[in-house]
This record gives structure tokens, C-alpha cells and sequence, in this order.
DNA sequence: ATTATGACTCCCA
DNA sequence: GTGGGAGCCATAA
């Protein structure tokens, strides 16, 4: 995996997700790459470096996430959650929410996509 | 100054 | 459907 860079200004892009992810509304969620693209990218920056990008950052986001905010809803592009310590708790949160998963553990997007 | 590092996504065999 | 590579330069230690 190439290495890659944390947007600059990297604090202010952290909370323009983080004031996405909370809006999201129980029963739906959103991908990173998603929730990128409605944060928008950072002043300056072109849409090419951007959309390379923008996916990890959101990532990168939720790995600082404060407490207070549903970051349960957040998911990647293929409808599943992410792998880390916290995926067990996370899909619990989602089933407690009516959230449902298939027999592979995805999620159907065409029900529970939080569009904005 | 140098090095390791990350909740991802798309495209093509 | 699966698996692997590319994306490209900010921050912290």
C-alpha cells in the first residue's frame, strides 16, 4: 500500500466530518468515501489529490472521533464495516438501530444510505 | 533530517 | 466473486 498523506489543515477537515456524521440519523449510514465528499476538500487542494484520498481521511476522522457522536453510522463503500477492534460493538449498535446485514455481513445501501 | 503510519476506494486480472 | 496494486507528500516520534 502506497503511502499517503493526512489532508492539510487536517484539523478543520476533522470537523467538517465530524459535524456530517452528526446528522446522520439512526437506521442509516454513510461510507467514508461519501462522507468525504460532502465534507468537501480542504481549500486549495486539487479534486484529483482529493478523490485519491479523501476515503482514508475520512477514515482518519473517525479514528479521532469525539465521544458524542453516532460514528457507528460510518461505513466503507461495500456496505460493510470496516475491520478493527471496535466492528463487533459497531454492528451491534447498528442492529439496535434496525440496521440489517446479510449473510456476508453487508449492509443493503439501497435502504439504509444516509444521502445528506 | 528520516521513518512509520493510517476506520479506504477504484480498477483490472 | 476474489485478490492485488495504485493513489502521492502531512504529522508525529
Amino acid at each position: 500500500m502506497p503511502r499517503y498523506t493526512t489532508p492539510p489543515n487536517q484539523q478543520a477537515f476533522h470537523e467538517s466530518v465530524w459535524a456530517l456524521v452528526a446528522e446522520i440519523p439512526a437506521g442509516k449510514v454513510i461510507p467514508y468515501g461519501r462522507l468525504a465528499q460532502l465534507a468537501g476538500p480542504p481549500a486549495g487542494m486539487d479534486r484529483r489529490t482529493f478523490d485519491a484520498f479523501a476515503a482514508r481521511w475520512a477514515g482518519g476522522a473517525m479514528a479521532n472521533c469525539p465521544d458524542g457522536l453516532p460514528w457507528w453510522r460510518v461505513i466503507n463503500a461495500q456496505g460493510k464495516i470496516s475491520p478493527r477492534e471496535s466492528a463487533g460493538r459497531q454492528r451491534e449498535l447498528l442492529e439496535a438501530e434496525g440496521v440489517e446485514f446479510d449473510d456476508r455481513g453487508r449492509i443493503d445501501l439501497e435502504t439504509h444510505l444516509w444521502t445528506g
